[in-house]
DNA sequence: CAATTAAATGTCATCTATACAATTAATTTT
DNA sequence: AAAATTAATTGTATAGATGACATTTAATTG
């Protein structure tokens, strides 16, 4: 078969945003970008996808690369293509983001790549238009949690209420009245109370809870209202 | 500057879903394909990305040969980029949604490449992908249109309560109790009754309203709640 | 002028959201 | 051992939103 004449060809990568939770604030996944241009700058990872993968597939590569991880909740957030986005040739990227529990994952991390978890709040400079894909990433991440049970997958399986809390206000930037709060998270009946305490952060101790995971695949898609105004919080 | 070696450079497309409202019934614009592979089939809008422009450029210029349309409201899906999508040569596509007014533009319609307004409910086969490219961004459809009041952008600038009601049922495929539905849209305050009425449609005429602008810009982006509960309508 | 049609408006019970306070279980201090 | 401390857990009252349901009104048509 022929080829379609006359039409330039690009370059196509993936970048994934990768979002983690320590139990306090919400950190994003960098790199020290390994070669040139750019390279020894910080830098979402990525990689260009290659003649027989998809997109999924490219991203999923680069994140097992990176984190050794494989089954991590990731949704494609857009493709940017700006034609200047990248000085040394035109390369259009379609951008992941992806959400893990930081504790239970981090010895996994590549030694090779220097990856490190920043903090969202003091984001450094990053190259290209990487800043612009980290905030977009956190604008879907708002609008998506909430409205679906998305958040779950920054804890641990085993998770209190408090900590839930904290992981949304940190999400929000905001804060919540406990004793609203977790009337509305438990009137999911996502939840399920577990008989065993977590003791280090409270002389009480608080429950643990786990994921009702029949009900997170069947409620997932429905809408629910898990942060009542996010549009009008202060 | 030298390139990056050994990657594989792919084409770049962009494919518009372009949705409209005759009054009636939500349709999808498409045109019979012109040049090889599957010539003379059934195609959405699209065309490769030239080396000089961004995703939004290139979607606006086909959206502006196919309608002679500017400023139309449009956002992108997402990236498909599947190896096997097209079977001539590794080809990747931004997709893009957009939605305008049938009747305001019906003569616009470029002639050359024979588009036409097909019904989304007995959508014929379509080249490559582009089922799945409609499917999705009728989803998204739904999605958004159930907290933003995004479906204005498909009706004209005078519309009737009643016409409002059928795009939206149309949009989801449902009926709306009239009393309830138009307490509703009424109580968001975007919109401001006129002094006169359409008297096509039954015999009282109902009142003209058009979207107050500022309000409109305001409450964009801030969660509403247009449909009471999308994921669970019968 | 009565019949017809669709628009517009109204009511009530139920659920939901939010503001706000008291109680309880455990550890730490005295 | 009792008291103080800390954070978890549970509760209540009110305003507003939602959803089921009926009546009135403005205009045309026979």
């Amino acid at each position: 078969m022929t080829r379609y004449s006359r039409q330039t060809r690009m370059l196509v990568a993936i970048d994934c945003i990768i979002f983690g939770f320590d139990g306090q604030d919400l950190k994003l996944l960098v790199i020290k970008r390994g070669f040139e241009p750019e390279k020894g700058k910080w830098s979402l990872m990525g990689g260009f996808v290659q003649p027989d993968e998809g997109f999924e597939e490219a991203a999923s590569r680069t994140l097992k690369v990176l984190t050794g991880l494989e089954g991590v909740y990731m949704e494609q957030l857009m493709a940017f293509g700006s034609p200047t986005r990248d000085m040394m040739e035109r390369t259009i990227s379609v951008a992941y983001f992806a959400l893990i529990d930081i504790n239970t994952y981090k010895q996994q991390l590549s030694e090779e790549y220097r990856a490190e978890w920043i903090s969202l709040k003091k984001l450094p400079k990053l190259i290209f238009d990487h800043v612009e894909m980290v905030s977009q990433a956190q604008a879907r991440l708002r609008y998506k949690a909430a409205i679906h049970p998305i958040l779950f997958e920054l804890l641990p399986q085993k998770f209190t209420i408090p900590q839930l809390q904290i992981l949304y206000e940190a999400v929000y930037d905001t804060v919540f009245d406990k004793r609203n709060f977790s009337r509305k998270v438990l009137s999911t009946g996502l939840l399920v109370k577990q008989k065993d305490k977590e003791r280090a952060s409270s002389k009480r101790g608080a429950f643990y809870y786990k994921l009702d995971k029949r009900k997170y695949s069947a409620k997932f898609h429905a809408f629910l209202n898990f942060v009542a105004d996010p549009g009008n919080l202060k």
